[in-house]
RNA sequence: GCCGGGUUAGCUCAGUCGGUAGAGCAGCUGAUUUGUAAUCAGAAGGUCGGGGGUUCGAUUCCUCUACCCGGCACCA
């Protein structure tokens, strides 16, 4: 007699223990029919699987989650089925569930080709159609070696001769395809129906560039075809928010191959730079930093001694002069410890908060490099605390409550936190790394922050707090970090004097709210798919003559509105009014301006929003108001 | 750095199975003086990323190299 428990509280018993297909059949055969798998006590298993005690079974259709994790992981198998049915010589590793799809490993001769992914997509929806039971057997570890092995499936064999010896292993096997595979999975190929291939790419065995690459197919699967289409139509949109198109269209920027890496600003970019600069500015000041300003290549002594010319030898940029080794700073911390050591510092000091718009050049991977993303030479927002142990706590919090706070004025109201904790590799006792740990998770506990923790992600000298932002389209940029740092400090011989006149070292807080200035940028770019909220918009306004007899009162309004203190143009081109809107508009401009012959005599202007909305004929002065309030609002975290 | 794919006019992109290239937009010149997302016409614009090779001839084929793109690895 087994008794089982459904999610609406309803429990069936059954003389003989069921399968879960059985359960689902005795609720009803549309059930059965959608039956993907099933949740036992919380756990995944097949359709297939015997229930042979009293348990909480709920069923799993493509209606749920898990479901559609089952599908995605079932759509990889049948990818490799596909390739090892086109190309017998191929090997199978590992064909892992990520988000919107799956990907599949393969060890292959030759590079898979656009028209091999073609031929394999095809292959694929002929194993599905000929609706092939999915079939879950249990072998013990050795005798699975050994067979992969016969198969010459080498890696696969790996993968298994690391599972502890005795235990069992689960393999599938769908028509003449058998792989490893902890499952759960769909119960026939025929419930595979919505999948596309995405893409080839080089990949690392086990992920270690020391290993051989294999190569790696993408694709995307899901329940229903109308979402596959409008996960496709998202891809497309993204793709037209992408910073570095948006970065040639509206004229901001560019990068050329004299200089990998590193960024041209034009005048419209380097406005936005600016905007962000000297709000970031206001910020530092306002919460008790002092901007500094360091050199940018320093002696190699100094890089020797902060242990960088170590770690990071290859990674900086060096130069020559005279006999003597210099670095290009891939770092601001070495050089704020330098003002911090110019002179005998009191714990009265203390904290004492450094912060800089340094300018740093890192070595970065030709293979690494995206766009303004991830570059060569890049600005952080920088800044290093100076404080005692005891002091860290507070810090902490006051840096996460700034940070939240300078999201919000960017338009950014999901802020996600993660706690990275001592690598196995490191300096310093483990008292210390105890008590900063411990120091960050009590300080996003007060700030009310739930948080992850990355166990082993933290520096070498130090655990962090990573801040990642979720933009308009839902994906997760880390921007901001605040790290505790023992080690540095003393390496570089910062002290100050005691309430015991005895000398001590103080601790450093190295914290970025934005990070990198040009990432952060290109994250702006691509959240507000470039129409930058007003007061960032590199050009805030343009006033248009309809024809050549209001230029003279159009460059008036303009003259008028920069005067105010507004980034405004005028277009008095020869055109036809619809022409310079047109134009305009896909500049992402947020007003317009219209004068014609009634806005010259009534001494008005015509005000034309972002979007088309027409806002109607005020005064200059109301039109500056607005902007005002735009801009001020935009400030106070109010509105977007 | 690794695997794969790219690089053609200012921009977006065609094209040449080897016979020194084409469109749209922008820019220039002229006409048009215009009311909320493209007025018309004309002329012009390219060492087809760079080096080397094969060939009577290379933008096209081979090779090296730089950079870009997609992943992987890395990210103090």
């Amino acid at each position: 007699m087994v008794s089982i428990k459904l999610p609406d509280g309803a429990v069936r018993t059954f003389d003989q223990p069921p399968t879960v297909t059985e359960v689902a059949m005795s609720i009803g055969p549309g059930l059965a029919k959608a039956a993907l798998a099933g949740r036992v006590n919380g756990r995944l298993v097949d359709t297939s699987h015997r229930i042979e005690s009293d348990v909480e079974l709920a069923i799993v259709t493509d209606k749920d989650a898990d479901g559609l994790e089952v599908i995605r992981h079932s759509t990889a198998h049948l990818l490799a089925f596909a390739v090892k049915s086109l190309f017998p010589e191929a090997q199978v590793t590992i064909g892992p569930v990520i988000d919107n799809g799956f990907y599949y490993d393969f060890s292959f001769k030759r590079p898979f080709t656009p028209e091999d992914l073609a031929a394999i997509e095809k292959k694929m929806a002929e194993l599905a159609k000929q609706d092939l039971p999915v079939q879950r057997e249990v072998w013990s570890r050795d005798k699975a070696v050994a067979f992969f092995k016969s198969i010459g499936e080498f890696y696969k064999a790996e993968l298994i001769a690391a599972i502890p010896a005795g235990e069992d292993v689960s393999l599938y096997r769908e028509g003449e395809f058998v792989d490893l595979c902890r499952g759960p999975h769909v119960p026939s190929t025929g419930r595979l129906k919505v999948f596309k291939l995405m893409k080839v790419a080089g990949a690392y065995w086990r992920g270690d560039s020391a290993n051989e690459m294999l190569q790696r197919i993408y694709g995307t699967a899901w329940a229903k075809k109308e979402d596959q289409e409008s996960y496709l139509h998202m891809l497309e949109e993204a793709e037209k928010r992408d910073h570095r198109r948006l970065g040639t269209q509206l004229d901001l920027f560019h990068i050329q191959d004299e200089a990998p890496g590193m960024v041209f600003w034009h005048p419209r970019g380097w406005a936005v730079w600016q905007q962000i600069e000297q709000y970031m500015r206001r910020i530092y000041r306002d919460n008790g930093y002092q901007e500094v300003r360091c050199p940018q290549i320093l002696d190699r002594s100094l890089w020797e001694r902060s242990g960088h010319w170590e770690n990071y030898r290859d990674n900086m940029f060096t130069t020559a002069s005279e006999n003597r080794d210099y670095a290009v700073k891939p770092m601001n911390c070495p050089g704020h410890v330098q003002i911090f050591n110019k002179g005998l510092r009191s714990y009265r000091d203390l904290p004492l908060r450094y912060g800089e718009f340094g300018s740093c050049h890192r070595n970065e991977p030709s293979g690494s490099l995206h766009g303004i993303m991830r570059i060569r030479g890049f600005t952080q927002d920088d800044g290093h605390v100076f404080c005692t142990e005891d002091q860290i706590l507070d810090e902490c919090v006051a840096f996460t409550e700034v940070l939240q706070r300078v999201y919000k004025h960017f338009g950014f109201d999901q802020v996600i936190y993660k706690v990275a904790t001592r690598p196995a590799k490191r300096v310093g006792a483990d008292a210390l790394w105890d008590k900063a740990e411990q120091a960050l998770f009590e300080s996003l506990r007060r700030s009310g922050c739930d948080y992850e923790v990355s166990p082993g992600d933290g520096a070498f000298y130090g655990p962090k707090i990573e801040y990642s932002l979720k933009d308009a389209i839902g994906r997760v940029w880390q921007c901001g970090t605040i790290q505790v740092d023992f080690n540095m400090p003393q390496r570089l011989g910062a002290e100050y004097v005691g309430e015991d006149n005895a000398r001590h070292v103080p601790v450093m807080l190295h914290r970025a709210v934005l990070g990198s200035m040009e990432r952060f940028i290109g994250i702006l770019l691509e959240n507000h798919a470039g129409a930058l909220p007003t007061w960032l918009a590199p050009v805030q306004a343009v006033v248009l003559n309809i024809s050549e007899h209001q230029a003279e009162y159009a460059q008036q309004v303009a003259l008028n509105l920069q005067k105010s203190g507004f980034r405004v143009e005028s277009d008095l081109r020869n055109e036809k009014i619809t022409y310079k809107i047109r134009e305009h508009s896909l500049q992402k401009l947020p007003y317009q301006i219209v004068i014609g012959d009634k806005e010259k005599a009534a001494n008005l202007v015509a005000v034309r929003a972002r979007g088309g909305e027409d806002l109607g004929q005020m005064s200059s002065d109301a039109f500056v108001e607005m902007l005002q309030r735009d801009c001020a609002l935009a400030v106070s975290g109010h509105t977007a």
